[in-house]
DNA sequence: TAAGTAGATTAATGAAAGGTTAATGAAATT
DNA sequence: AATTTCATTAACCTTTCATTAATCTACTTA
């Protein structure tokens, strides 16, 4: 049911520890992408989406509290834990005023790791209540929207939409009326950020577009350079 | 700032470890209720309203996870932690499945559990969600900015401003009513300050004057040699 | 008040981004 | 094996917008 495989970004500089969790990890149906230093770290949360990053503390380039700051500031949205073998108080205490979502000591025991990992992300993505209570059907305008059965409806006609066209209407409607980044979007739907999803990504908008066309209450705005708007008046 | 002293629900049998847990956590700004037994528990929630139950697993009457059990029926709202002097695994893992927000083992280091806690709080009650669904509005005299969309609204028509426009605008409002230096302007959106730059910036100016000008309350002053400032009246 | 510099405004330019339709080919379905 | 479906890629056209240029106006100071 759930989208499995969700993506972790580990970033440890011990080759050993990082190994053996990634090994872990893996078996316990994560994806596990391994950097060994910040930079390396960096580079790949540009190209990609991940669930959660988990930092060592201590690494060669830079702290791993600095990390953190960064990815606070550039991506609000990923949640992150540390790891320490430093067992200071001080520690614990900057890792979660820095907003880490938990901090585990070394040395790490692999199976309370996955317990927690798993107990984190379920409790970072609650169910959406609208999905609950309608069984997927959101109305968009004069249309209605089945996300299950992939179905557009208005009047009597209905539109079957593809897995990419309805992935696209459903995160565009859970933030309607707002800029939807081109990057948040990628991120979500393809689970990276490059030149050809982009491109992608405007063959689909412009499905969209057709299909909605019937009602022009309803629009798909580009801000350029930034993302798209669904916009939906009244 | 935060709306402190916060009701917490202690469930600790051991009257050693529950009167240190709870002159300490009191020390911490939290009111802390303390129960003996898992009716106890059960009574005081009857009545009040708590923030997080902090649960032993090992109580006279009930087992702690039964308890939990309760909790999460009739007060699904109220989150849960565990504590534990059994590091079983199974025990830690059982804890998470049934929706602990955390999970700590005896004995309880009483500094990490406050940050802990405080941690908690924080991320369970998402600080501003104004700001999250408006992405920022911002007023500028009779018109609202918003900047995530870039959108400058007035009455009922909005204009779509670019990235330059939206940047401008927002580096000014942060410095309502303050000289903007040339030079820190151009450093602030362009990374840098030369010749070419400023004669861009002009333009930028020129553009925001003009969407502005709806409202004589507002203006934007050059000072010679010096800088902008962006006044706005009232 | 005249000269020189700074600022304002409008328009021109061109590169990059976006929009649309069609072609391609891999994977699923028959 | 043939057909269908659909994401991706390509091709081609249009739009957007930061920059640059051109021209005019305002300020400063000698």
């Amino acid at each position: 049911m759930e989208p499995k495989n969700q993506k972790i970004l580990l970033v440890e500089d011990d080759p050993a520890l990082g190994y053996l969790l990634r090994e872990y990890l893996t078996m316990n149906g994560f994806s596990i992408h391994l950097a060994k230093t910040a930079d390396e770290a960096l580079r790949l949360m540009e190209e990609q989406f991940f669930e959660l990053a988990i930092l060592d503390v201590m690494l060669p380039d830079k702290d791993g509290f600095e990390l953190a700051k960064i990815i606070q500031n550039k991506y609000q949205e990923l949640p992150f834990l540390f790891l320490t073998a430093r067992s200071l108080k001080i520690d614990v205490l900057k890792g979660f005023s820095m907003g880490a979502v938990d901090y585990l000591k070394k040395p790490i025991d692999e199976e309370e790791l996955v317990v927690r990992i798993k107990a984190l992300l379920q409790r970072l993505h609650p169910s959406k209540p609208q999905e609950k209570t309608t069984g997927g059907m959101i109305s968009v305008g004069t249309y209605s929207f089945h996300l299950k059965n992939q179905l557009l409806q208005r009047d009597g006609t209905s539109t079957h939409l593809t897995k990419r066209e309805a992935e696209l209407l459903h995160y565009l409607l859970m933030n309607k009326n707002n800029l939807c980044p081109h990057k948040e979007i990628l991120n979500h739907l393809w689970g990276k950020s490059d030149y050809f999803n982009k491109k992608s990504l405007n063959v689909f908008i412009s499905h969209l577009r057709k299909y909605l066309q019937e009602d022009p209450s309803i629009s798909i705005e580009n801000i350029h350079r930034q993302g798209f708007i669904l916009k939906i008046e009244g």
